[in-house]
DNA sequence: GATGAATGAGTGTTCATTCAT
DNA sequence: GATGAATGAACACTCATTCAT
């Protein structure tokens, strides 16, 4: 009942919905607009209705939709903590946790995921860059209040924002979180060891 | 000249150099077996004479190939270098600028290297384990001459190699290193003064 | 005309007629699903619109419907014909002059035929056993109605259909029905003669 | 030792062995020439220096073969059985004895053994025909020594031996003898009660 | 707005055959 | 006499895309 309720008039939604499980699981190239079309319970010719550029542009589509939820939660996350540290902490546990969560819409038996960057290379670098202010700034901030001790806020948002979009990368290929989680924490932990004000200097 | 005098006898190289090319280049999807043919110059059913398992095994070949020379490259630059910190600093600069390289072979005008990584998993993740061992031991010999600070070298390791790992991936999507090679400086600088011993505490 | 005209909304059928009569001229693995394709008149894919599971299934689906045929035709004829004798020999009759037909579609220049029951062997043994009941029935009845003597009937019927099974081969090989069709006569002669009751003993 | 000291001088040979073994396994199409000449182990270009007229003539030199052989033990078993119905016994039984033999050299796993058949075209009609002058030969003995009665002894020839040929298929096919057997039997009851002089009459 | 039916341009793979050595 | 290396021509199958209805 919902189901279909739903779908009178969000048809559009709904392909999004599906193709961004099916991207997720299956990667850019294996996702067939086929399978699209047929979870979605419309017909194939439908989809070119709704995105009548084709396969790129629902994969774009799909991207930035996802980056745009994404980025809105990083933002609520860093507001609502508290300290310095404990904003750098949000910034990158919501991070992964929506990266885990892309992943694993269902169970990423397939290699795919990290074709799920490259295309859409605008939209993705558009959203790079918004990622990286939002982290410029809580570094700013810290610094400001005297907790973090940084000379370049801007490169240090770019290195760390890269480095754990490989920690994205590594998670998916091994799978396996124990070591993940613990690479994750240790990291951060690194990290906001190296951005201590130093008491002695 | 070169490329004709390497060509009798060495068709096996030439294709995996071809291969390795448009590997990188375009993904291992996107790269055609009649691609690779036309380039090397020979017939496609040459391809499967020299590869009898087809694609799959070629791509395997091209990334085992391309990791036992990066690891190499890793183990002399490491054992190459003078202080703990120059090691690792060596250690990162070299995987990066490797990688540059890969990714440059041509011209990275697409989407693909990232599905560079997927197949051939256990190749990759074989790999990634080496890795992983050699940057440990850094650490810890660094540890042990009173030059690093830190608790867990294996999870370290872990977390610095998926961050650098991360860096690659940025560095190919964004493609204009004057970034990226400051982001990296800023990494490693970072990285090397969380690592640095206390003397008050 | 007729082709035309059969054309809208029979394509599924079309494709199965030609299927059938390419896989009786050429076999299963010399017809090509290009050649299908092309003689209906239809893309390639078109086929696999029809017949999802590829060449095997289409096969599969054109020995069947012609083996759901010729079962209804023996069935037919054995009850329409009068005597016992008139039973048996119109079985045999229609079953030579179907399978003629089968390889005469169009003049069976190629080696093949034979190729066409390996295949789908399912179905094939099916039909055979259908057509063993089929006949065991008649030399059953005829037993009864005093018409023929013989002690198992079960294995005579799978004797005569084995042979004229045989029959079929060879007269697809040698073509030249003269001596088929009395070859064919002989055979049932001396069937009936040898199931005759021996009035004497 | 023995292999290698028969290989010198003999490949010819050896390779008509192996081609023999593979084509009764897997049928003409199903057989590759890499396959032959590997097991054989020569090169696939060896193969073309014996029969440089490619795979069928090598095809036909193996029905060849078999067949003339096929017909000496014909010819054997019939010249040493006593009695006419003997005669006729031994020749069905060593026609499928042989039949089932080529058929189980090594296992039978596929459907291939009909395609056996359809190539080398002239090859097989030559050994029917021959195969049906011998029973003709038979037949036509019997009935002078009033063994047997029959009007046309070419005919009945024929038309056994197309019987006894579907039977070989049917075999082939059903794969499990205990049926066979006992048809077999059953039909050279039936065969030779039919050809039995009617004393009354 | 929606679709069922169709397709063109590939894709990886196979195999009988050739020829310089 | 023998072969290792190479190939052309097929082949079964896929998929993003279109269009008449």
């Amino acid at each position: 009942m919902k189901d279909k309720a739903n779908n009178k008039g969000h048809v559009h939604a709904r392909i999004l919905d599906v193709a961004q499980a099916l991207f997720a699981r299956f990667g850019f190239k294996k996702t067939a607009m086929d399978e699209v079309a047929r979870v979605v319970r419309v017909s194939k010719a439908t989809l070119y209705l709704h995105f009548p550029e084709g396969k790129e542009e629902l994969f774009a589509h799909v991207v930035r939709r996802e980056s745009c939820v994404l980025l809105n939660d990083l933002k609520h996350a860093v507001e609502h903590a508290a300290t310095s540290a404990s904003k750098v902490r949000a910034f990158f546990v919501v991070r992964m946790g929506r990266m885990k969560q892309l992943a694993n819409l269902n169970d990423v038996s397939e290699e795919a995921l990290q074709e799920l960057f490259p295309l859409a290379e605008t939209v993705r670098q558009d959203f790079f860059r918004q990622e990286q202010e939002l982290l410029e700034n809580v570094l700013v901030k810290g610094r400001r209040a005297g907790d973090f001790d940084l000379a370049k806020p801007k490169l240090v948002a770019f290195a760390l924002l890269a480095a754990v979009q490989g920690i994205d990368v590594v998670s998916l290929r091994t799978r396996h979180s124990p070591d993940l989680a613990k690479g994750m924490d240790q990291m951060l932990d690194l990290l906001l060891r190296a951005l201590e004000p130093r008491s002695a200097e």
